[in-house]
DNA sequence: CTCTCCTACTCAAACGTTTCAGTTGACAGT
DNA sequence: ACTGTCAACTGAAACGTTTGAGTAGGAGAG
């Protein structure tokens, strides 16, 4: 007893095989674009599956060895912290952009636990359910660098090639962008500035410190203060009372995140001070926050789209091709709105 | 030639089979908890299962028909808005928390194009990539519903059952939380209010602006405005001008999102107005913008991690078992922050 | 006419799991 | 001692795809 020719949905590669009165070999050749058919054959089986609207089944492909034809990303973050972080939903956006025309999909994993981390590339792996994935929040000697590179799952790693351990990686170069930064607030006659940082474990914190301590060094700026946060307003408060409560506070102020800016807005409003007359306030990263803030906060833009877009592309070509080579994406650019000003003498 | 037995990454159930002596059906039983099998059998291959660090590939699974152990969520917003929207973040994570100890994995994807979405439905379904989906932003006479009964695909509706056409559904109670809303502005003296909501195609929207209607009636107060917006910065501004320049002001605005309200303090300082004192706000959906907001902004917050959570559970009764009754969530509770003043007569 | 080569296929195995239908023994009941 | 019952297994098929090996039939060379 058989189906129905005409019947079911989710036709099968058997049932083009039978309407167009061939093998089920042939049409695999013929829909996957490989000799072993003639033309006129090829091209009546490619309109057969058209017409039943056959979709290659992942299941089969992936156990067949094929590859499961998903790749995946682990966020690991409080929740409630993700709420505000704007980068990711653009990174997965961009992300999308790329590989869903190449017909693979994204698995997501949203967990504030790092073991949790861990055990889901085993088990992602070890199912098969994913062919690569993107490391994101790239630690100094990040443990998973090690256990990625153990089971040999293919991965990208979003951040300073420096600290990847030799992994392919997709990054921006925070260090020219804080350079950047501080030259303009250099000739905006800053001479004392502070940077309140995100947490020291990540590389791509590490990487802005140092540059920002670097370039005021050259500069003959002072550093007045860099402290480290959780990128929330609780703890962006606290920091920024912290460096302008010094016997010589700075004139400008650095923050690696939108959330902790606004943070530095209100602490210095309550100090008495005003924003950008009395203190200068750069945020890292822009967002729709930087935005409605008052004053809207000048900030350092990253296109996250087209980072994200990057980083599938990389991991696309090193899950097809088995090899791939890191990408250095287009640094952030700094958009001036009103939270910048010269600084008094 | 046969694979090593102490050797290969990936183990399958047929190595732990020529482990223990035992064929592969045993340990298939063994492994998922059927009868078939003496329990002391069953201890040894779950201990050469635990040893060899065995995980059921679920291509495997799928391809057998046991389902793909994964459910799909489509979010068809602008990239560039889904940046403020702490909404979805907040939702995967709550999802995540139910469906990761059930062995499930989530598979996202985020679009802007709406056909797009439709069309990755089918191929999500033909390719049996995933088990059953989540529908939120829910519309009006949503052609997404059509599809998914069409296909026979499984799907949890996260929006008012009302407009659901029978599906199963998760729903907070946007009704009850806007009569809450219009309470409060009542109980503290307002009779003339405004509602600057989102796109009137979401149901959500409509279900709001006719409660907020209702109420106003009931209590004898005026409804002065009420205004479609995107949710952005733009145009909650508009629609916070048109309501604020007619000849009888209201005294308070309700906002569909943050960001709009936020957009709404901004044009009422604009306009001279002080925030309470002559214009009362209130944001819908609590966030971080709320609380760094100059004044911090009441708002009406939804435990949006146990909404998630919630149509997960009931997503993963239906696929499970077949079927599942929709669950209506707890409502929203409104914070009151200092946007809130009574009303000046 | 035979031999080779090529095209255009067909056949069957393999991927890892589940499950149905058997096949052993052991053991109780009569 | 014979039958039936039950637990504890084994064997094999099936899911849908890819792919290497095999084959029929025709064209061309000698």
């Amino acid at each position: 007893m058989t189906a129905p020719v005409g019947g079911g949905l989710r036709p099968t590669i058997a049932e083009i095989a039978t309407r167009a009165g061939v093998s089920s070999g042939a049409v695999s050749y013929a829909l996957n674009g490989r000799p072993g058919v003639s033309d006129a054959t090829r091209a009546r089986i490619l309109l057969i599956a058209k017409e039943v609207g056959w979709v290659p089944s992942s299941a089969a492909r992936a156990l067949r060895g094929g590859g499961a034809a998903t790749v995946g990303l682990v966020i690991t973050r409080e929740p409630s912290d993700l709420g505000v972080e704007p980068f990711f939903m653009s990174f997965v956006a961009g992300i999308e952009q790329v590989i869903s025309d190449r017909g693979f999909a994204l698995m997501l994993q949203v967990t504030p636990r790092k073991e949790q981390e861990l055990a889901t590339y085993r088990t992602w792996w070890s199912a098969r359910r994913v062919d690569g994935i993107f490391l994101t929040d790239l630690k100094v000697d990040d443990e998973r660098l090690d256990l990625l590179a153990s089971i040999g799952l293919p991965a990208v790693v979003v951040g300073d090639p420096s600290y990847a351990e030799g992994a392919t990686t997709v990054w921006s170069d925070d260090a020219q962008a804080a350079r950047a930064a501080v030259t303009r607030l250099h000739e905006l006659g800053h001479l004392r500035i502070a940077h309140v940082a995100g947490p020291a474990s990540f590389v791509h914190t590490r990487v802005r410190s140092e540059a920002i301590r670097r370039e005021c060094n050259r500069r003959g700026m002072q550093l007045v203060g860099e402290v480290n946060t959780d990128y929330t307003l609780a703890s962006g408060t606290q920091a920024c009372e912290v460096v302008l409560s010094q016997p010589e506070p700075p004139t400008a102020i650095v923050f690696d995140n939108d959330v902790t800016a606004l943070a530095g807005v209100r602490v210095a409003r309550a100090a008495g001070l005003r924003v950008p007359e009395d203190l200068s306030i750069l945020a890292w990263d822009d967002s729709p926050l930087c935005e409605v803030s008052e004053p809207p906060l000048s900030a350092l833009r990253r296109d996250v789209l087209a980072y994200g877009a990057s980083a599938a592309t990389v991991l696309l070509d090193l899950v097809q091709h088995g090899t791939a080579s890191s990408v250095r994406t287009e640094g952030a650019t700094l958009v001036e709105r009103r939270s910048l000003a010269r600084a008094r003498h």
